[in-house]
RNA sequence: GGGGAAGUCGCAUAGUGGCAAUUGCAACAGACUGUAAAUCUGUCCUCUUCGGAGUUCAGUGGUUCGAGUCCACUCUUCCCCA
């Protein structure tokens, strides 16, 4: 893997690059579609490739180890294989599981113990476990096994937390080099920064993460709890340390706001479930603001769904149509909510970068940031 | 014509002496951030200074401290036999 920088903002931390993969060019900064369980839900991947134009989705090495299995993803040659992707891939490590199965999981020192929620059943998952089912899995970017702790946490946990996230990426990165890509072609690993709200733990955690020289590194446990601006003040205190070169992960973010903040706080890859599950919930995102498209208001509104977009669904369906999907529960709703959303966030990276590119970022961000936010 | 059953807040249901009244659906809003989510929460007779207040269970009258619930009659609907 090999990242290149284009162009860096002069005023902040912004810049547009590369990153460049065996299974293709991923434009930074970038957005990632999450895939869970091998499927971005409700959309196909034709609208994946030709509406969205994805560069890189995500998996998830729990979900994927329930179901379908290390046997098959083995047997189908990896996830590439399996779900026909051809596209780079990149694997959550079930860190974050650690974090949402908090009632079915166990932490200790050499792992945690996960009771699947699919059957009840019992599995370890280590460090090196991870490294080998993420192998199985073939993702061209593999996540450290870490744990995402609660945004409340306090300072002792948070702190205990960071140092078994830490030790933990030892045993990854030590599993990860003395073990070899299944499928012909190169898998990195990213670590991941921990420290919860406290900017000492932080920079402790980011200054750890960046002795290990990986070729990128990711921000997790924020977004879960902690208010936005303390959000914000982390990304920026971890981001004053992690090495410039190479591509910076922020986890699990976010609302298209957040997404800017974390462009001009230097951040180059954002992967979020907010548009898929808010759409699938009815609520639409658009560069005016948020559409409940459950509302009344909608009902007899014929405008195409959005005019400004490039998604042919957008341009074909109206507000008045979707709504009545939506209210009806037809399948349909579901998937033409979920490809807007998607459309709109690789739009508004694709902008982001544009504009770093043609140096106007900042005047760009400042008109579009208000208008994000509105409720239509 | 004879016999039987039943009418509850949009619809459907629960309630057999202490009830502004169960549950589901519908409706109307809100939430959702490395997906146990096509999910979850709230409101849902009227008014409200959110403490309450006022009117309700087909209609009218009655029994009772108290009636959706018991009694009488009226209206309406459904079923069975002619």
């Amino acid at each position: 893997m090999k990242f290149d920088i284009i162009k860096e903002n002069k005023k902040n931390n912004a810049r547009a690059g590369v990153i460049h993969t065996d299974h293709g060019d991923i434009p930074t900064p970038i957005f990632m579609p999450v895939g869970t369980v091998g499927s971005v839900k409700a959309v196909h991947q034709r609208e994946l490739r030709e509406d969205i134009d994805a560069k890189i989705i995500l998996g998830n090495t729990y979900h994927l180890y329930l179901r379908p299995g290390l046997d098959i993803l083995r047997a189908a040659g990896g996830l590439h294989g399996f779900n026909g992707w051809e596209r780079p891939l990149l694997t959550d490590s079930g860190g974050f599981q650690v974090f949402s199965l908090s009632d079915n999981r166990k932490i200790k020192e050499e792992g945690c113990t996960f009771r699947s929620h699919i059957d009840g059943s019992k599995h370890l998952f280590t460090p090196e476990r991870v490294m080998d089912i993420e192998r199985i899995i073939g993702a061209d970017i593999m996540m450290a096994f870490d744990e995402c702790a609660p945004g409340d946490s306090d300072y002792r946990y948070a702190k205990k937390s960071m140092e078994l996230t830490h030790r933990w990426l030892d045993r990854c990165c030590q599993r990860f080099n003395e073990t070899e890509p299944l499928y012909g072609y190169h898998q990195s690993l990213f670590p991941i920064v921990q420290g919860c709200k406290y900017p000492d733990l932080r920079r402790q955690s980011a200054e750890y993460i960046a002795s290990k020289n990986a070729e990128g590194n990711a921000i997790g446990g924020l977004a879960v709890g902690e208010p936005t601006e303390v959000m914000y003040e982390m990304i920026e205190v971890v981001n004053a340390i992690l090495p410039k070169d190479k591509p910076r992960y922020l986890m699990g973010v976010g609302t298209p706001a957040n997404l800017l903040e974390g462009i001009e706080r230097g951040v180059d890859m954002f992967d979020c479930v907010m548009p898929t599950r808010n759409g699938r919930n009815g609520l639409l995102f658009t560069a005016h603001g948020t559409i409940n498209i459950k509302n009344k208001k909608w009902e007899s509104c014929f405008e195409p769904i959005d005019p400004e977009s490039h998604a042919e669904c957008d341009q074909v369906y109206t507000l008045a149509y979707l709504h009545h999907l939506i209210k009806a529960e037809e399948i349909l709703g579901l998937q033409i909510c979920s490809i807007h959303n998607l459309t709109f966030y690789l739009w508004l990276v694709t902008q982001a970068r544009q504009h770093i590119i043609d140096g106007d970022f900042d005047a760009w961000k400042a008109g579009i940031l208000p208008e994000l936010s509105r409720r239509l």
